[in-house]
DNA sequence: TCATATAATATGTATATACATGTTATATGG
DNA sequence: CCATATAACATGTATATACATATTATATGA
């Protein structure tokens, strides 16, 4: 079968894996480690704007977030539009990211070479145009 | 940022959301349409061997398939091997499964389209090549 | 043959995901 | 200015996913 939506969830799922072994020591899920390096980039930064940005529903970043919130991983404060709410990461958020960083590293590395330079990029930049379907 | 993890995990949403509208009128999610095709191509098979074959966690594979099974798509029938389940279609998940092939064909060649035959191709060779991952 | 190892599947638990819908605060038209 | 529309976020519900572990049946070695 060539079904790409069948290739690319398995692909997914077999690369989510393999991140996901390399963040077990500081027990972050992939998902988690993404978001909360969107949160470092954008901080202060809104629930909606958080899923527009990781083309994630936002009834999704409003449970994904909670987690990191009960861990005292990332601070949500309201906005002047009390509708809005802010989220930075804490000073816990921070320190436990920085440990991550390394570990994101190392397996970005090893899969960057099991590629090879030039096919990690042509993967790169089609997934990213994948983005223009929606 | 540039991570594969984040790339692929994002595109695998995109995608996922894109065949699931497809195959709404059916009523069938995109995990559930390739299970069915998978079970379809290797009836009598065995739920370790679809979980080989989609590259995904036996017990996942359990799990999805006694929807199918409730919704009575698939029927399960113990082996020689009594701690072996074997799966197979009923006349009405045949049935479905052909109602459903047409609204796959549609999406896939919509994609297919956006993205033209060479992109396409490559980057079907790409995810399939990270199968060699694990 | 029987104790033990192994293989196939199931269950407990937890996260990720999205759709439909609800709630609350701001914006807007008359 | 108020009724109503809209925007931001939350909740209910359901599927997908995997790890740790349990259960049960077969295989294997002494």
């Amino acid at each position: 079968m060539t079904c790409m939506g069948l290739h690319v969830r398995r692909a997914s799922r077999i690369m989510t894996q393999r991140y996901d072994a390399a963040f077990r020591p500081v027990g972050l899920a992939p998902t988690q480690f993404t978001l909360l390096v969107a949160i470092h980039l954008l901080e202060p930064v809104a629930i909606t704007q958080l899923a527009q940005e990781l083309f994630t529903d936002q009834t999704t970043i409003t449970r994904n977030i909670k987690l990191l919130e009960q861990r005292g991983l990332v601070a949500i404060n309201p906005g002047e539009d009390r509708r809005i709410k802010l989220a930075s990461l804490t000073v816990e958020g921070q320190a436990l990211l920085e440990q991550a960083l390394p570990l994101w590293e190392q397996a970005q590395s090893e899969v960057k070479q099991h590629f090879g330079e030039e096919k990690w990029q042509t993967l790169l930049s089609l997934l990213a145009e994948v983005k223009t379907l929606s």
